[in-house]
DNA sequence: CACTTTTGACCGTTG
DNA sequence: GCAACGGTCAAAAGT
């Protein structure tokens, strides 16, 4: 399944351009956020591959903008194979459920995250990424093997 | 002990 | 001025 993303303006919250981004298969388990072909990666020069149909439309992003990706989740948690640490916790009108913030764990990376859940879509995530990350994903660095990725993204910051 | 999460306070922006 | 809103801080609690 196809992932949705949209540019958001930092500034004034509107977004637009939103398209399809590929669901990722590096990372075994419910983690459908890939780095590799998604705004995540951090050693990319494009931000995005598209999916299979929409082929490679990519774009960068500049720093008033961020990216903002709609998944389909089982779980609250969804794992991008980077390491965040929560900092915050918001009730936000209009959405049952609060937004959780949090900054990438990595020192010296400014990047944060938001992740919100949806209460008109049962079971949809909103995620939203500022910034651009100045280094690998720490699994990506010191981890080969699916079974030990396996091992890290279960017990990654679950909130 | 080291590190992460929780949670209300605090603060800037906006109407 | 003021209150609603949402983003961040930080002390305490949790693991
Ligand atoms: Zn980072």
């Amino acid at each position: 399944m196809d992932i949705l993303y949209e540019i958001v303006n930092e500034r004034t919250g509107d977004a637009s351009n939103m398209g399809n981004a590929i669901e990722g298969g590096i990372i075994p388990g419910d983690s459908p956020l890939n780095f590799r072909s998604s705004f995540l990666n951090p050693t990319s020069g494009t931000t995005l591959t598209g999916s299979r149909s929409y082929r490679y439309s990519s774009r960068q992003l500049n720093d008033a903008e961020a990216v903002r990706f709609h998944i389909m989740s089982s779980t609250i948690n969804v794992c991008d194979g980077f390491a965040w640490l929560k900092y915050g916790e918001k009730k936000i009108k209009h959405n049952l459920y609060p937004r959780c913030y949090f900054r990438c764990a990595h020192p010296n990376c400014t990047v944060s995250r938001q992740r919100e859940a949806s209460s008109d879509m049962q079971g949809m995530v909103s995620i939203t990424y500022f910034g651009k990350h100045n280094h690998l994903p720490p699994q990506e660095q010191t981890l080969n093997t699916r079974r030990k990725k396996r091992e890290v993204y279960i017990t990654e910051s679950q909130s």
